[in-house]
DNA sequence: ATGGCTTGAGTGTCAAGA
């Protein structure tokens, strides 16, 4: 069983790129970020000719959510438990008996403002929920834009990056609270070439330059973190023509798919 | 230099991303 997320920015520009991509890669599940569009419009007959499933948690201009998988979509769940939020950014589904958790994290704009203070409070909401649903679910993978880099090896540039946005020490440990609940970087369960990240600037040549950040993770329960055989990112459709800003971060479970 | 792209909104030019 192949798992894997991307951030898309905006699934109405990106919809070719991520029907190749599948088409190439044969995940069993994708996990989208920033569908950036309205239920109403969102492609589930595109998708359903390239024999997915989906289901999506979105909204107009900003965040939008969604799971795409080859098998059906079983208590799909939107949003953070008990957490008001306007802000589409959850979505999660069960997929042959996987639970599978779609999230995209909020960026937090600047250490110390609003919006970070609210990122922390998000990921403290979201790590409770993930705690409730291990015990219901003990196959469970976390996947999503975490927008946060957790080691000074997943920046480019660790000095110009210290204490900033992304990197900074509270966001580090709201990463590490997952790894708490028992949930492994399926990335790092592997050997990994050095700087490789998953996100690049669309500014300065960042992409050429490989100027980018590890921000992109699929964490795994402790079930499937043993069934882990292979978590790769795919820097490919990074070089194409309009590409998102992001890569897709793919892991290969060695469990039965339908 | 808080700049530099890209997207969505909407038809000016701005918010937001990371």
């Amino acid at each position: 069983m192949k798992i894997a997320t991307w951030n898309v920015n905006s699934l109405k520009v990106r919809l070719p790129h991520v029907l190749d991509w599948l088409a190439a890669n044969q995940a069993d599940v994708l996990c989208l970020q920033e569908t950036k569009t309205e239920d109403k419009v969102f492609p589930y007959a595109e998708l359903a000719a390239a024999g997915y499933h989906a289901a999506h948690n979105g909204q107009k201009t900003y965040n939008g959510v969604a799971i795409l998988a080859r098998a059906k979509l079983e208590d799909v769940r939107c949003d953070i438990p008990d957490f008001a939020d306007e802000q589409k950014r959850v979505i999660a589904a069960t997929v042959d008996g996987v639970r599978i958790v779609c999230a995209y994290m909020p960026n937090g704009q600047a250490v110390g403002a609003d919006k970070y203070v609210y990122k922390l409070r998000w990921l403290e909401a979201l790590a409770a929920s993930v705690r409730e649903d291990l015990q219901r679910w003990p196959q469970l993978a976390l996947l999503g834009d975490y927008n946060i880099a957790p080691e000074d090896r997943d920046v480019h540039d660790a000095a110009a990056w210290k204490d900033q946005i992304l990197c900074s020490e509270p966001e580090r440990a709201a990463f590490r609270r997952f790894i708490e609940l028992g949930l492994a970087d399926a990335f790092r369960l592997f050997a990994q070439p050095d700087k490789l990240y998953s996100w690049w600037d669309y500014r300065q040549m960042g992409f050429r330059l490989n100027r980018g950040l590890r921000i992109d993770h699929v964490l795994l329960a402790p079930p499937l973190a043993a069934a882990c055989r292979a978590c790769v990112i795919d820097k490919t459709p990074r070089k194409l023509e309009r590409p998102s800003d992001h890569a897709p971060v793919m892991a290969t479970l060695e469990i039965p798919s339908a």
